[in-house]
DNA sequence: GAGCTTTCGCTACGACCCGTAGCGTAACTG
DNA sequence: CAGTTACGCTACGGGTCGTAGCGAAAGCTC
């Protein structure tokens, strides 16, 4: 999850944990108050309580800094087991969205993408941090409702890589350009028409 | 679009009109070479051949200068008439795709989204000269369809912003988060999915 | 404990970019 | 012509970057 070395060393003195821990939570902290454009390493040292030194030992610069730290945010998702396929859908939409809503996950995950453009490795550290670790939740859905009956035990592997990003691609657009609050009520417009699609749903 | 004095003086030399497009074209190209943080307004100003006083005078600063660059990229999108609402979907989907391949848009779009997260007035001029007038294709879409006779007549302006959210995003996260081509193969399958939604897609 | 290894905090450094001020010149208007 | 605004250029203080060097601290092995 670090860019540390490879192998630890079973030699000499250990890095505290502390500080890492000091630092993922001074990072976040400093999103909040500045943004990702404002926030400096330095900064971030202070608030950790670290010397600027430590934190380049760690970490690469502020693209890896950032995207460990936002990572950590998305630890926690879970899908409910509601009983219905669409209410596991609307419950996991709206703890993905409650994410979204906090400010540090907002700027810190957008401009980690914006550089992630650029950065093949930088990509990929988002990807298995982040991204790809969330698609479990996609296949757990879909494995309880094929289990219901409520959708064909077809299991075409793009199809989840599809759903993915329709429903977090839908998410942060709702959230981070629109603008908009992902509440309750578009969440079950959303799931309906994510359902029977824009025939079945209110033209 | 600019952040010039709303109302031109008609005294005193005029603003020339080749620079502000020399300024935008080498954001353009910075954007791709360089990318958005490693992209000044000292090189910009280089590239476009002014001073760097005359970028200054004309946007406030590295956000609202992007914006305007990025923005013109989205100016040529246009929802083909092809006689079918799958088909007019299609075609519309892969020229949004097209745009979003484009490395200046890539890194560009995103990197102001990050930032806007933090600014009020930067997200508005994004909604404004971006977001806001494509959503035009979504009104013209449905209009057809429902003269078709494929959507019913029923006009709820939420459900614009639902479409509008579900297809930008879905279109955005594929591309730039995923990293993959959001090719026709990928635009047919997203096209049936929103069409007649999971329960009548292959699961 | 002694000795080795690695991390830690601290300071200092050149390099770069920021955003602005000041100046003389260019372009356009009445 | 005078008046007004934009332009190119130079220079500046201030801030951040990322690194180097140092002595001290914290572990491990013997």
């Amino acid at each position: 999850m670090q860019s540390r070395t490879p192998a630890s060393r079973a030699t000499g003195r250990p890095r505290s944990a502390t500080a890492d821990a000091a630092i993922l939570a001074a990072t976040r902290e400093a999103l909040v108050e500045l943004g990702w454009s404002k926030l400096t390493l330095g900064d971030v040292a202070t608030r950790a309580g670290v010397a600027k030194t430590t934190l380049y030992r760690r970490w690469a610069g502020k693209n890896e800094l950032v995207v460990d730290a936002v990572a950590e945010l998305f630890d926690e998702l879970e899908i409910p087991n509601r009983g219905s396929l669409a209410a596991d859908i609307e419950g996991v939409v709206l703890q993905f969205a409650a994410i979204l809503a906090r400010p540090e996950a907002r700027s810190g995950l957008m401009a980690v993408l914006a550089e992630s453009t650029r950065d093949d490795a930088l990509r990929e550290r988002i990807r298995t941090s982040i991204v790809e670790r969330q698609k479990r939740l996609v296949l757990e859905g879909r494995t309880r409702a094929q289990a219901r009956g409520e959708l064909p035990p077809e299991s075409d592997p793009t199809t989840v890589d599809l759903i993915f990003d329709v429903v977090a691609g839908a998410v942060i657009h709702r959230t981070l350009v629109s603008a908009e609050p992902a509440d309750e009520q578009w969440v079950r417009a959303f799931t309906r028409l994510l359902l029977v699609g824009l025939g079945g749903a209110a033209g």
